[in-house]
DNA sequence: CGCCACGATGTTTACGCAAACATCGTGAGT
DNA sequence: ACTCACGATGTTTGCGTAAACATCGTGGCG
């Protein structure tokens, strides 16, 4: 910066006006300026930035894994909307989700350059990992239920879930099954208690449930296990991919999708439209969840202030051709 | 951290040994330093490190997009190398794959705290952005040809393009189809490539290439046309997502898979044993590609040198059930 | 008994930048 | 002509840390 300054001829103090574009600067020193830090090739250096104004104009995302489409999705966009607001991302991979793993990934934040984290997580992994939150450190939660110790943004699972279990009974199906993720994740426990609410409130009987792991594994080898209910004729899968592998149970077992089941999944993955056949499923909008966080991290960080709200995004159903009317009603 | 100092009794000096581990500090006196951390909640401040040392201990990552699972689990393998390490990963999305947009990013990077990048791109992208970068960051190119400019750290596709066409004669196929990967892609021009040498040197006359685009969508296209082509056996995809919705068209269009067509794909993703048929593939280990590109910037960091050459990652053949030989020969 | 070596700790300084304050010159108003 | 206000620019200072150097005390050795 000094050589800048030298070169131009001016100060070091207006080099920094013009390099962060503030006024008072006159328009031929500004020029004479930015022709010496292009000619020294000058580049401010960010950790003297940080040092003096205090933030680091940097946001971290916390994130157990990236092998669900969902997480990926969702640090897409907020890599994306960061990024238009001048925030860098910084990726907290949690190998495991052990809450000595969470608190580690926490306990480095502290020494991390970060105004604010994200965390796309379960939360009771959180629980006893919050204590060691740097004071000063904003968050936002998503794909998880915080209560109210921080601010969450997350897919309107249950809306998701009753629009998934009406269409089924809307095209007169006695009720419908429920593939669900796994016992430990609040988004499956939502959907799960959507979909028994549904049918509750419709007067229909709840079969029992089916757990699977979110893969497309453990949907083949539940898929195997519903191809033996003679009167299942509908199932909602808790993701797309349990979807995936429950398409290929029935059809190795014979039962034809949507003819005599019908299969209904949940995120609309890319791929969803190219299943065999094309899922009809419900579309959750990461990228909105994604910009919603940004958004929810930066009004903490320049406000200061520290919001408790929980914010959802609406899904929508996509049909396409895997449900149908039960074989009594063709 | 001169509070801790006081607290301690100490100058604050002896709190940085001691923040550091440094040795020449009494067992007492660390003790006594290390209480006071804690109860004061110190956290040493990174900006004024990175300052003072003259890194940052942070990796970026530049990336198109994170809708290929390539790229993604390439990510989650360079984070959590780096997190290993002691280094952070700081993600530069890059919206829109044009030269003037990865310009943009590679400019930006000059004002971000970042010793290193790891560029997860075509290279022809590149060219004319490598300019503008800051010369002391170093750089690793995954996904791409750099040629001698950079250290190439990629998947053998060549080799894995070979075997796929290699098990599919040896299965007895006359000749092998493909469905390649778009014109602008290296990675998909080198599978491409690799399939005509290997027929080539089997004698066997490349029928007409199909090109998509990666997606499942245009897989589908694809198969549409391929579906009426006769004399189409076997089919090499250049990756799994365009496998799947080559195997929708032709179910559509009642050729059976592996029975009529034998089908193999690229990449091995999660969901590529839950296909219609479970999808012989060709298996990319990108975890271990991410671990290569964080020991190769690491190693130019840590020795300032600079290295060119390029480390191939083996593939290995996945069989499943979408190839078998062909009708003739059953 | 005195000196020195060495371990333990303290003091000074600079990293690069930008806020706060200081200074300079010019044109408008009286 | 003289003041004053204001725009343009310069000077000083400190952000939190750690390297370099300085100091202090203790035990061993001649």
């Amino acid at each position: 910066m000094a050589d800048v300054a030298r070169v131009a001829g001016v100060s070091s103090q207006t080099v920094s006006r013009v390099s962060n574009g503030f006024p008072g600067v006159h328009e031929e020193t500004r020029q004479r300026v930015l022709a010496a830090m292009k000619e020294l090739g000058y580049r401010p250096n960010s950790a003297a930035r940080a040092l003096k104004r205090g933030d680091f104009r940097t946001i971290g995302v916390i994130t157990f894994t990236l092998s669900t489409t969902g997480n990926v999705r969702t640090l897409e966009a907020i890599a994306t909307s960061a990024a238009a607001e001048g925030y860098a991302v910084t990726l907290l991979p949690v190998a495991v989700p052990t809450q000595d793993e969470v608190r580690g990934a926490f306990s480095r934040l502290g020494e991390l350059a970060v105004d604010a984290v994200i965390v796309i997580m379960e939360v009771h992994l959180l629980d006893s990992a919050r204590l060691s939150l740097p004071p000063h450190v904003k968050v936002v939660v998503a794909d998880s239920d915080a209560g109210d110790r921080y601010a969450v943004v997350d897919t309107d699972q249950a809306g998701g879930a009753r629009d998934a279990v009406r269409h089924l009974l809307d095209l007169g199906h006695e009720t419908v099954w429920h593939l669900a993720g796994p016992e430990g994740s609040y988004a499956a426990q939502r959907r799960t208690a959507a979909w028994r609410e549904e049918l509750e409130r419709a007067g229909r009987v709840p079969p029992p449930l089916v757990h699977g792991d979110w893969s497309a594994e453990s949907g083949y080898r539940a898929g195997l296990q519903l191809a033996e209910q003679d009167d299942c004729t509908a199932v909602f899968a808790a993701n797309d991919q349990m979807a995936l592998g429950l398409l290929r149970a029935l059809h190795e077992r014979g039962r034809r999708v949507p003819q005599d089941v019908s299969v209904i999944g949940f995120d609309d993955i890319p791929e969803a439209g190219s299943f065999l056949p094309p899922l009809t499923t419900v579309h959750q909008d990461f990228a909105e969840v994604g910009r919603r966080c940004v958004d929810g991290v930066l009004r903490q960080v320049r406000e200061n202030a520290t919001d408790h709200g929980t914010t959802l995004v609406p899904t929508r159903l996509v049909l396409r051709d895997s449900t149908a009317p039960p074989p009594g009603l063709r």
